[in-house]
DNA sequence: TGTACATCAGTGAACGCGCGTTCACTGATGTAC
DNA sequence: TGTACATCAGTGAACGCGCGTTCACTGATGTAC
């Protein structure tokens, strides 16, 4: 049997059973996650997750994966009409935001290290396949702006300015000493963002 | 009594169960932290943090708060010898890198909505002491290069991007597809994105 | 086509454990006289 | 100064609960003949 093989049993349970974890994270943060619960809302035996994933670090590490190939995705599909390595760049920073917005229990637990297991292979792939779009894109930029510019650094600089505005844009709208001004909407921040980075990196 | 009393019994048990949990945290994350873990490491019977804190979340709270008021020493010590706003920011960015790292506990709870109660008011008040030193910074840096700057958009995102990077530099050293070049301090990522963001805002 | 067997996803009872919470208590310190 | 009392930080036994894990099992599906 492959391991792409389509469902044996009354349905894909693995998927049922991620899709009830998201559903948890969603709703009480990574903190109320438990194989029971998820057992619970997937309607199963509390048994059947550990059948499938081992433990909850192996549950959640599919998750994290998962993250990364959406987030793949989403870049692959949104970049497709443009070549420009500069609308690219801006289009990146919205695609991550807005996907971190919409998957909030992917971007809550992709770079935990004491839930996830980081060294799965299939974890290290996925983030390589989402990151790689950012650093080609900034090589890109490097060869039509800015011949010194750094990639690897202005990549790690850009990712974590992405993930930060993830990070902070929920405690934005809650918290007041993070107000002031109107809050816009986490693609405009986003694209804010990117262009102040772009003029930066562009020298 | 008044609120600062002294250590009234054996010693400042309030203190030793916060360097416990910050200790207990540091090692396994939040997820691995439990107020009888904290207890026993405090040396202390299993209820005495109920009798301090009430419960788990009044403890990780009273953190959060010294979080902040960590973050605002530091600042407040660091730029008391300089003026110049451009030059305040990117120590301020070195700053705040540099003591996420050297208090991994802090930096791992104190945007966690699920774990913490951001609406106390010792959060928000100590919150706004550590955010205020960048908004008035990036007030200045407007008054002396671009007088159209938004300074609240701004602040956010110079605050994404410090948070940011204070979550993925641990990844950095750890995953591959983080890498490319050479991995410098983590102060030196901070300076080099602080001139980056000040290259744009300047306008 | 039908029957007999093999596989294995998922079950459910049982287990021991660490957790948070409660509560009557103890005993060291502070205060009144 | 000494004694008697009040306070309250911290104790420790007891509780019920949800957790992860184990394991003999069941029964639906796939396969061989």
């Amino acid at each position: 049997m492959s391991a792409l093989a389509k469902p044996y049993h009354r349905g894909d349970l693995d998927r049922t059973l991620k899709d009830a974890a998201v559903g948890l994270i969603t709703e009480l943060g990574p903190a109320g996650f438990s194989l029971r619960e998820v057992a619970r809302r997937a309607g199963v035996s509390h048994a059947a997750p550990a059948h499938h994933f081992g433990d909850s670090r192996g549950l959640l590490t599919s998750i994290a994966v998962e993250a990364f190939e959406t987030l793949d995705r989403a870049i692959t599909e949104a970049i497709a009409d443009c070549t420009d390595p500069r609308e690219r760049f801006v289009i990146m920073a919205r695609v991550y935001v807005r996907t971190g917005i919409d998957y909030p229990a992917h971007a809550a637990i992709v770079f935990r290290a004491d839930l996830v297991d980081c060294d799965d292979p299939r974890y290290q792939h996925a983030g390589l396949l989402a990151y790689g779009h950012l650093e080609s894109v900034l090589a890109g930029i490097r060869d039509l702006t800015n011949p010194a510019l750094d990639v690897s650094n202005a990549t790690r600089l850009a990712w974590s300015a992405m993930q930060g505005l993830l990070t902070l844009y929920p405690n934005m709208e809650r918290l007041s000493f993070l107000g002031g001004s109107e809050l816009g909407e986490p693609e405009q921040l986003a694209e804010r963002f990117a262009e102040l980075l772009l003029a930066g990196l562009a020298g």
